[in-house]
DNA sequence: GTGCTGAGGTCATACGTATGACTCCCGCCA
DNA sequence: TGGCGGGAGTCATACGTATGACCTCAGCAC
């Protein structure tokens, strides 16, 4: 005897109202909390019995159709080996999850595009997006055609320009930098800054410069923000004729290379040359002697950035722009630079 | 006069079908690459001439819906702030996006479930995950109620359970690093293992005692995999009775908190004590003495975690066991042990 | 002329959910 | 007794796609 269509699959709402004696109707409305004077506190028991004897699951396309919102944004960075920017996806992640957003990752490396596919598996509602590799338009467009006009919150990007942004107060940390190294005395300022000039380091590099006071820039280069590039780029600005007496870093990692540097040239950090770094990355504490730098609140960033997005697709607005203060740590890097 | 209905939203299949005067049936024939012999030449043409006109892109949660496959899987790690799983996310989101599959990550922060809520939004068809911090069971029962029963795929995890694996030969990389270092003369081991103690750090373990050969293991500990876990177990270590020559970390970040040990206590890396990692982090070779480890191919542990997963998805079968070979590296913090 | 075949499409429906419109019934007031 | 309000649910439909079942011809053999 062929039993009649064994339900087999995962329990839909349909199962669950038959199973507590109602209509698919009324479990839909128990589900929603939307049931005030609408359904008896009695069914609205009997519902939620069925549900958990059933192992009852919505079914989240069939939601997103009809409700025409998929529950998911998409999280665009620069590769995610970064230990900034897999911070920025913890934070970003933790709020979504709170307030029942998934988040999927695309990562832009080098501006390549992952899905070049028009028909890309890619159902979001929302787009964060870091500016380290791409302004606005550009990441809207590389998240695929048809993606121009989603909701969009940038962070680390400049503000004012018709999107909300979330930033690192970037500006502040250098000036603050700045002050404390003329302060230790340096006069002759050796300057490494990113090869990549997104909006965030041409603000770290302006805010530099508008805080140097009695102090110069005495040489100067980019690199990558790489330990390779750093290393490289300093073993230059090192030898420098005009023997600057602190190299300022934008970043870490290259700060870690800048040590390399020092040490092929016999030079001793600080005593020798004082180095900082920017971000402070897990390499900041890694490195001996231990990293003088900024930290950058990357969880709290990728955080208030998803609060940012999730707000503006509920209510529209994104609210005003955020500006996340950094701080200067001060560790073995720095030190007055040698008289003489 | 009131225009009526202007389409306002995304254009639908409907839509194209109407620009390009056909059924919507025939647009979804055409789309879906099925008009062997259903569909003029002339109509695909026109019909892909209305797709490009109107911008057309299909509605994803549809087609999941008809299709009862979200094309999105989930990819498990402990938080991805490490630069290895970083790594591997950037395999497995390479390999995903090339079969158009999308990926949410679900950091399981020690165990802390980030989607409670069994109204989640994670629609997924399956589940790529690191043992890391669970058990396969566990691991599904934390990606939410209801996912007990999804496809998975585990990495670095225990073979032979009814799960497909694909591992890192940590037991071989282990073996090769064992016998360097006994082949450099050491013979009192000291040994810094996981706090954590899955699969693949057991595996490490029993690996380096059985290669062991005439050395022997002086002095334990285990520690958090962090720069102070390291550093703190290392003090006491170092300082055994026992005097060991050589200090075999589990991993690199450990290993640099050994080395800020190893300065407190005035020893010299590696002229007083060799030093060894296991991952080649990109600590690795910031730290100085740059670290002699054991590489482990993280992008292609997610990339071939990935395709197990796909074709499990695709096929209903992953495939054998993959299992990815190291490579030792030798570096500047292993030399032989300092003769008396 | 009839019947058949195959190419080229269209029709109708189902996927599972959410919700505006509707129904039914009970109690109460005039 | 008629009517009415509101509490408790149900009905029907739409979201956009994919697909099995149908439909319509033109061409051709008999």
């Amino acid at each position: 005897m062929p039993s009649p269509q064994p339900p087999a699959g995962r329990p839909t709402s349909k199962d669950v109202a038959k199973h507590a004696g109602v209509s698919q109707s009324t479990v839909s409305l128990v589900l929603a909390e939307k049931w005030r004077g609408r359904v008896s506190p009695a069914t609205v028991e009997a519902v939620r019995d069925a549900v958990a004897a059933l192992g009852y699951r919505p079914n989240t396309s069939a939601r997103s159709l009809r409700l025409g919102r998929t529950h998911t944004v998409m999280l665009v960075v620069p590769v995610l080996t970064s230990p900034f920017f897999g911070a920025v996806h913890t934070g970003a992640a933790q709020v979504a999850a709170e307030r029942d957003f998934g988040v999927v990752v695309y990562p832009t490396r080098d501006g390549v595009d992952l899905t070049p596919n028009p028909f890309s598996s890619a159902a979001i509602d929302g787009v964060l997006a870091s500016s380290m590799a791409a302004e606005p338009l550009d990441v809207l467009r590389s998240a695929g055609p048809g993606t121009e006009d989603l909701p969009l919150v940038m962070l680390d990007s400049e503000p004012g320009r018709g999107v909300p942004t979330v930033n690192d107060d970037v500006a502040d940390g250098m000036r603050t930098l700045a002050e404390y190294v003329v302060g230790l005395g340096h006069r002759r300022v050796a300057r490494l800054r990113s090869a990549v000039q997104t909006w965030t380091f041409r603000a770290r590099d302006a805010a530099f410069r508008a805080a140097l006071g009695p102090a110069e820039v005495v040489a100067e280069a980019t690199a990558p923000l790489t330990l390779d590039g750093g290393r490289e780029a300093a073993l230059t600005l090192l030898a420098s004729p005009a023997r600057p007496t602190v190299l300022v870093c934008d970043d870490d990692l290259q700060a870690a290379g800048a040590y390399k540097a020092a040490r092929a040239l016999g030079r001793r950090v600080p005593e020798d040359v004082s180095v900082t770094g920017f971000g402070d990355l897990r390499y900041a504490r890694v490195v001996e002697p231990e990293l003088t730098t900024v930290r950058l609140p990357a969880v709290e960033l990728g955080a208030r950035g998803m609060t940012a997005l999730l707000d503006l697709l509920d209510t529209g607005d994104a609210g005003p722009d955020v500006v996340l203060t950094g701080e200067l740590l001060v560790r073995g890097s720095t030190a007055p630079p040698a008289s003489g």
